[in-house]
DNA sequence: GTCATAGTCAAGTAATTATTAAACTACTTG
DNA sequence: CAAGTAGTTTAATAATTACTTGACTATGAC
């Protein structure tokens, strides 16, 4: 093994490693991550959700794919892209944390756009489980439908956010509520806490949100809920 | 709050994130953090293994750290970068991971720069641990001393690869050695291997390095030596 | 078949990034 | 203090990347 021939081959390995590397370079990128951690979708839905024109999205989710972070299917007219791997999200989450563990930027940021949210309130994902167990609580989902189709926390009920107010009256009085959503810096969770809690009802978010609980290997289920709600 | 505030606060969020993946991006950047999991180096030592000037690496750190991801001291002449912390070699091996899982031209790239390699003989973290608290095996550094000093297995003993051949013989004959380096890629300790195993001795090699011994919490010592070997 | 929709592709432009070379700073040595 | 070394900074250039626009493809509705 020659020298040039062992500086080729690092080359060209960091080069794969950085494929990775540039994939999660862009923070357009790093939010189709994360919406993708919660279901399939397609590209059309993404570049709204975002606010990135349809070409743009689509050459975002090739760069994804190149990196084989992404996979696609197509139904018909649409094409529905989906995370490659559990090891993807796990990778996001991982940078997720070194950057709230580093980054007094991000920290400060965080801090003044939640500056209301009770945080040291939080249902920790343990808790959580070990509360459901005994029947304790009742569980609410607050994503959009279809991210609830696609998988949930077992037990929740599906109340996307903006349907909460008009479905207050079929939600109990008496009982205790824990709200979830995306993620940890997903607003849902925070509004439904609020809308439950000025009902009067007893309510709490779930501090993660429903990728890191089924990468926790927590109970989940998917499809739609069994009838009790509509 | 209003949609576009929401929007800004994401775009700003993701933007935070989108400083690490930058930071990864680069061929070059990921091979430094490779070399800082192993210890702290200075710019002009880490410049010349790597290949690149003076000023870029100079730049390349610059980068990692507005990332938050290395920090510096300076003594004397020199600056001695480091990493920030466990969770900055915590991302690049889950970064390296996914590449693993998913990039096959990177299977194709190893195979065959490592067509000659025994894998399959390769010990496991776990199991060199086993080996080692029954005395059942010699554990030999095989990289450059300055890293060996700033953090080792526990019990192993320092022979840099280039020195192994004329410290052959104050390597006792019947003895099982397991030689290790900086990591998976590293062919230290394949050279090791090869020479142990040509002058007639058991050698097998491990199949990580040094930062992912230390990582799984195994136990590590630091310092020159007990005086075993000159 | 025509039409509409979802998505990709290709070309062009603006912005960002990597690298080099040279100027400059900081520290040590004599 | 002068000289030498380690490192940073700046400016210039080349290469890459992000985004827009418009053309193009594939599928389904009529």
């Amino acid at each position: 093994m020659t020298p040039d021939a062992h500086r080729q081959f690092k080359d060209r390995l960091y080069g794969q490693f950085a494929r990775i590397g540039k994939a999660l370079s862009s923070p357009h990128r790093l939010e189709i991550l994360e919406l993708l951690a919660q279901s399939e979708r397609t590209v059309d839905s993404l570049a709204t959700e975002i606010g990135l024109s349809l070409a743009n999205t689509s050459q975002h989710l090739q760069a994804l794919r190149q990196a084989a972070l992404v996979e696609s299917r197509k139904d018909g007219l649409f094409v529905y892209y989906r995370l490659a791997g559990a090891e993807v999200f796990e990778l996001s989450r991982v940078l997720r944390t070194v950057a709230e563990r580093r980054l007094a930027e991000l920290e400060r940021l965080v801090r003044e756009h939640f500056s209301g949210r009770a945080d040291a309130d939080a249902v920790p994902m343990a808790e959580l489980l070990k509360r459901a167990r005994s029947h304790r609580v009742v569980i609410l989902d607050t994503r959009p439908a279809s991210e609830y189709v696609a998988g949930h926390i077992a037990g929740a009920i599906s109340v996307p956010v903006d349907d909460l107010h008009r479905r207050l009256q079929q939600l109990a009085r008496g009982r205790e509520y824990v709200a979830y959503c995306r993620g940890p810096y997903c607003v849902y969770a925070d509004r439904a806490v609020e809308l439950l809690r000025a009902s009067g009802r007893r309510a709490q978010r779930l501090l993660d949100g429903f990728p890191e609980w089924r990468a926790a290997g927590f109970p989940v289920a998917s499809g739609v809920q069994p009838g009790a709600l509509k």
